[in-house]
DNA sequence: CTGAAAGCGCTTACAG
DNA sequence: CTGAAAGCGCTTACAG
């Protein structure tokens, strides 16, 4: 039904190699010959089956991209950072998601959609890095966004965490700051620990809340603390949104910040602005750590080879008023 | 290099169409050949080539998507509600963004990219409402997601703009306000024009700004206001993010929320919790719009009609501090 | 229950 | 500068 090659090749009077050579300018064709073609492509509307040509070259000029659950609130700038990359490169960017756990992956893998793609983006895969590692293994360029830990055997883009962390550490040291309270999120997340040995190196404490990430977390931390009586003049959060669970349960309690306690969170998400007071975070560059990704698998289905370090992009800190500047 | 479907027919001694039918369960198959077909296919770990396969079914099982930014706040909720209905028809999601304006727009169409999928899922296209149309009558299904104005002619989800906006101010008269200010969006957009009249309807005033869904906008239209010095006991704006920079604009003013002002937003982001104070504000459900939208979409190319008339979802009043139950 | 062969819509040496 | 033909990896009538 559609229009394909052949109808164009009838329609101009020459053959499918000649229009093949027009969409793709490649050899040389006849001026006259190559104007004529694009009008008849003009004019019938003629777009080239990306399945075909796929199969035709081999490769799928796709690339995919699995991810946690998209409403994580810096998923938005590390998918446009992605997505920005690879259309500008002319690639497609298939998505995938594995809410639905280990089923869904194993879908992922055995569905159709292997091999619709030539490379593979991976945000935070938890139990999905074997899976991955036998796809690279078996010859798919793989990149890892914000590893969290698990060194994995393909090339990776990260942030500062130990540094970040070592900045909100020493920020709070100068407002005169001196018993932190630190909410951290899964202890075996690697950005956890990273966080926590870069804080501790520069502000040592023995208040420490295992939390989840969630703003619960950071509400119940904060409660849990202010129930034991034990003093405490700051909060760092590993995430901004357990900052804000702290900020919230402080201001329940009547606490002031940041004049009785500061607040630092990590991430600098868009809500970061819009608390009460305004959260002084540690910014994490989601943006260009998706365009750095890309860029990387782009570059490797290039040709060129796969960095053996992984990429590490600097955080930087957002002072704004939960912990303004001493 | 990868392994082919002739690998497997080779190696498991049968023929092509053996392997394809055991694959796609199509016909009878001896037992013990499907058992041996299939441990080879897991052995030599075979994947099918999603583009051979569909040239020769002649349909990709993938739909695109085209979206505005992916940093607006309510698109990850969309979207996973897209994803979710794709992946669990079995379909991949072909993401594209319109950011760089109409040049990518025509990118977007005459790339390989077109015909790289069955169907398409469209959120407020601006100027790209000609181009989807044209693709439209070419015979390619297009859903349209929250529609803003543009009655297009394919199917489209969109949500009670009209009630929503009645219904916040119903709570407003309810709450004893009657000189309440309105902070619009573009007002080109069809939801705005539909939330203007349906506020309009219950709650008569003439204080009304028109802002751009950003929070600077809505911290201005605040400002302004107040320079004016006319008297409003209330505000009703767009967006949540508007919604939170005129909170901003009164709390910098001096002005309590809501003990001299209530303030009512739209949308309900994940940021509206944590505003200070939190945000009453008309949700919409931007998680079931995906899916709503996706599932009409897949239905559609399974065959059913699509629907003549829009799907409207409905709106709900979310109460919390900003405007309280009176 | 199974296979040989044609065909899906392209690209790419190979000839000319 | 241009074209005929093979091939990419599948599916699908058609025969048996």
């Amino acid at each position: 039904m559609p229009v394909t090659i052949a109808d164009v090749a009838r329609e101009a009077g020459v053959s499918k190699t000649t229009v093949s050579r027009v969409i793709n300018t490649k050899g040389e064709v006849d001026v006259g010959t190559a104007t004529r073609v694009r009008e008849v492509i003009a004019s019938l509307g003629y777009v080239p089956s990306s399945g075909a040509v796929g199969l035709a070259r081999g490769s799928s000029r796709t690339v995919g991209m699995l991810t946690p659950p998209l409403t994580w609130p810096w998923m938005g700038a590390v998918l446009q950072g992605v997505v920005d990359t690879v259309e500008a490169a002319g690639y497609g960017l298939l998505l995938f998601t594995c809410n639905r756990g280990a089923e869904s992956v194993e879908h992922f893998t055995s569905q159709v959609s292997a091999r619709a793609f030539d490379g593979l983006l991976v945000i935070e895969p938890e139990n999905t890095l074997g899976t991955i590692t036998a796809m690279h293994r078996k010859g798919l360029p793989v990149v890892l966004i914000d590893d969290r830990g698990h060194h994995p055997e393909f090339p990776s883009v990260a942030t500062t965490n130990r540094e970040g962390a070592a900045s909100a550490a020493r920020h709070l040291l100068a407002a005169g700051r001196s018993r932190p309270l630190i909410i951290t999120g899964r202890r075996h997340f690697g950005c956890v620990a990273d966080r926590l040995k870069g804080f501790l190196e520069v502000l040592p404490t023995e208040l420490i809340a295992e939390g989840d990430f969630t703003e619960l977390s950071g509400r119940l931390a904060v409660e849990r603390q202010l129930a034991t009586g034990r003093h405490f003049d700051s909060v760092f959060a590993h995430n901004d949104l357990s900052a804000a669970g702290a900020l919230r349960a402080l201001r329940s309690a009547g606490r002031s910040v940041p004049d009785d306690i500061a607040v630092v969170g990590f991430d600098d998400i868009p809500m970061a602005e819009h608390t009460e007071p305004p959260l002084t975070t540690v910014r994490q560059p989601m943006r260009e750590m998706g365009e750095r990704a890309a860029g990387m698998l782009l570059a490797h289905l290039g040709g060129e080879a796969a960095p053996d370090e992984p990429v590490v992009l600097p955080t930087e800190l957002i002072v704004r008023r939960s912990a303004p500047m001493p």
